[in-house]
DNA sequence: GAGAGGATTGGGAGCGCTCCCAGAATCTGG
DNA sequence: CCAGATTCTGGGAGCGCTCCCAATCCTCTC
C-alpha cells in the first residue's frame, strides 16, 4: 500500500496525495476530502523509510540516559518522571523517542558511539549530566542539535540546556532557615563534581551573605549523594555549633536526621533541616521534611520542547532555560502544616 | 556521503561496498580490507531511510507501557530496571528501541492508534498489562510480532510472554511460613483484576491445600497495590486468628506491617510476614522484610531476546516463558540474617 | 469574450540502498 | 592446456516518497 494505490482509488494523481497527506495548499477541498476518506478507510501511513530518504528528517528524537543506574538509585522516580515530560512534548509534534539507555558494563566512550554511528535521529535529548566532554564535542562538530536537562561542565555557553535554579534553591532553602531565626545554618552539599551540587552551595552562601553572615567553611560538609553520605556528613557537621542544615538531596536529608536523633539533637527544635527533590521519602520521614520542589515533568518537557523547536527551525542558536523551584515547609523546620 | 562514494575511494562498486557492509560472502579479504579502512576513515554509516526502504525492516522495537504513573508508583525501580534489561538485548542485535509512555491525559485506545500508525518498528514489547484486548487484536490481526512481559488477560496462548512464576512464587513464600510452624496463614492479596495478583493467590491455596490444610476464604483479604491498601487488608485480616501474612507487594507489606504495629502485635512473634518485590523499601523497614525477589532486568532481556528472535525467524509461533523467583529471608519471618 | 493570473493537478527525477543477474577472474581436475 | 565449476565484481532496477516544473483549469477584469 503506498500513495500510488491512494491516488488510483481517489482518482487522482499521487503528488495530491502526497500533499493531501503533507497538508499542503494548493488542494481542493472537495478533492481533499475524498483522498482523506480513502486514506481513513485503508488506514494508510505514508512509509517513514521513503519519507526519511528524500527529506532527510526522521521525525525521531534520541534520549540519552548514562550512567543509569546511579542516577535511578538516587531518586528513582526522577528518570520516569522525566521521561513522561519529553513524552507529552514529542507527541504534540508527532515525533517518536529512541532510548539510549547507558549500561554500566559498557565503554561511555563506546555507548555514545553507538548512538552517533546511528542515523535515526534529528536531534539528541542529552537526560543527565556528564564529565565526559567528547560527546558534546562530537554533536556539536556535526552540527546535530541537541539539549541537555542539566547544565554542562564544559562548553555550556555553546550547549542548550534546561535546569533547574539551583542557585535560586539553594538561596530560598537557607533564607527559610534565616527567616526563622536561625543562627548558625549549615549545609550538606553533594559532591562538587556535579554542577547542581555547586550551584546549591552558590546559592546558600548568597543568602547567608545576603543577610549580612560570613559564611564558614567548617559548616560545608561534602558528601554522597546518598543516605550514607547524609548521614556522615552530619556527623561532621555535629561537631560545629548549629541550629539548622541545608541538605542537597532528600535522601541525604534522611541520612542526616538518623545522624541527629542518634546524637539525641531535635528537630526541628534544636536543628532545623532542609532537603531537595521532594521525593515521596519525605513525608515518610518523623519529622516530615521540609525541602525544595523541583518541576521535574516540566524538566523533560521543556527541555524536549526546546529540542523540536530547534529542530523546526523556530529557535536559533544555544538557549538556557532555568526553571523555578517551590520551597515545600513541613515539620523539620518547624512550621506546623496539615 | 553514500555508498557510491565510498566505492570510488576505494576503486570498487556500490554492490561490493554494500557487502562488505552487510558482511556477506564472495568478496576477496584484500577488497573487503580496502574497503572497511575508508569506512572507518570517513566514518560512514549507511543511511537507515533507504535500507528500510528496500528491506522492509527498520531495526527498531517499540517499547510500550500503558498507564505509566500508576506503575510507576507501585515501584519505582520496576520500570527503568526492565528497560535497563530490554536495552541490553536490543544492543547484542543492534536494535534500537523506540518509547512509547502512556499519559493519564490521553485516551488508551488514541494512545495505540499512534503506536499503530508509526511505521517505524519491526515488532514491539508491550511492557506491561493491559485490561484492553483491542491492541491485542490488531497486532494479532496485522501480523505484528510482539512480546509482552504479563501474562494476558485474553488471547494468552496466542501472545508470547516472559512472565515470573507468580504462582510458584506464592506458593513458596506460604510454604515458608507453613514449614516455619505458623498454623494459620493469610493473605494480602492484590486486586484481582490483575493476573499476577490472581496468580499468587492461586499458589498460596496450592500450599495449604499440599500442606494438607483447608482454605479458609475469610484469611484472603483483596487490597489496593499501595501501603494504604495493605493498612487497610490487614485491619480486617486481625479480626481472624492469625499467626502468618503473605502481602502480594511490599508496599503493601509495609502498609500491613504499621497495621500490626498499631494494634501492639509483635512481628514475627506473633505473626510473620513475606512481601512480594525486594524492593530497596525492603531492608528499611523495623524488621526487615522477607520477600520474594524478582530478577527484573532479567525480564526485560528474555522478553527483548525473544522478540528479536522471533523477528529473526529463529522461533516460530507464540512461546511462553515463566522465570523464577527467589525467597530472600529477613527479619520479618524471624530468622536471623546479617 | 479574450487574456491575465492564480488555483489546482500530474508526472519525471532522484534520494541511497539491496537484490538480482550477467560477466570477469580464478581455480579445479583430467 | 582446456572445459567447467567456483569465486568475485559491477551495474540496472526499483523500493515509496517529496520536490520541482509544466500543464490545465478556473475566475476575474476590461
Amino acid at each position: 500500500m503506498n500513495l500510488e494505490d491512494i491516488a488510483r482509488r481517489a482518482g487522482v494523481s499521487r503528488s495530491t496525495v502526497s500533499r493531501v497527506i503533507n497538508n499542503e495548499p494548493y488542494v481542493s477541498s472537495r478533492t481533499r476530502e475524498k483522498v482523506l476518506k480513502i486514506i481513513q478507510e485503508v488506514g494508510f501511513t505514508p512509509n517513514p523509510g521513503a519519507r526519511m530518504l528524500v527529506t532527510q528528517r526522521t521525525q525521531v528524537i534520541g534520549v540519552v540516559i548514562p550512567r543509569n543506574l546511579s542516577v535511578v538509585f538516587e531518586d528513582p522516580y526522577y528518570f520516569p518522571t522525566l521521561l513522561q515530560g519529553v513524552a507529552g512534548a514529542a507527541q504534540e509534534r508527532d515525533y517518536a523517542t529512541l532510548l539510549w539507555l547507558g549500561s554500566s558494563d559498557e565503554d561511555e566512550d563506546r555507548f555514545y558511539q553507538r548512538i552517533l554511528k546511528n542515523r535515526l535521529m534529528d536531534g539528541l535529548l542529552i537526560a543527565s549530566a556528564t564529565t565526559n566532554p567528547s560527546i558534546f564535542e562530537h554533536l556539536l562538530a556535526q552540527q546535530i542539535p541537541f539539549v541537555t536537562t542539566e547544565r554542562p561542565f564544559f562548553y555550556s555557553d555553546q550547549i542548550s540546556y534546561v535546569t533547574i535554579d539551583n542557585i535560586g534553591a539553594g538561596r530560598t532553602a537557607t533564607e527559610h532557615l534565616i527567616n526563622l531565626g536561625r543562627k548558625r545554618v549549615g549545609t550538606i552539599a553533594g559532591q562538587q563534581d556535579n554542577v547542581d551540587a555547586q550551584d546549591r552551595v552558590i546559592g546558600y552562601r548568597e543568602a547567608l551573605r545576603a543577610a549580612g553572615r560570613e559564611v564558614d567553611p567548617d559548616l560545608i560538609v561534602e558528601g554522597y549523594f546518598s543516605r550514607r553520605g547524609g548521614y556522615l556528613a552530619m556527623k561532621t557537621l555535629l561537631r560545629q555549633e548549629i541550629d539548622g542544615v541545608v541538605a542537597a538531596s532528600d535522601t541525604m536529608a534522611v541520612g542526616a536526621l538518623q545522624a541527629l536523633q542518634e546524637a539525641g539533637v531535635r528537630v526541628p527544635e534544636d536543628v532545623a533541616l532542609v532537603g531537595f527533590d521532594d521525593l515521596p521519602l519525605a513525608i515518610m520521614t518523623e519529622p516530615t521534611l521540609t525541602t525544595i520542589r523541583q518541576p521535574i515533568t516540566q524538566r523533560g518537557y521543556q527541555a524536549t520542547s526546546l529540542l523540536l523547536a530547534m529542530l523546526a527551525g523556530e529557535v536559533e542558536g544555544p538557549r538556557q532555560v532555568l526553571l523555578p523551584t517551590q520551597l515545600v515547609i513541613r515539620q523539620s523546620t518547624g512550621v506546623l502544616t496539615l
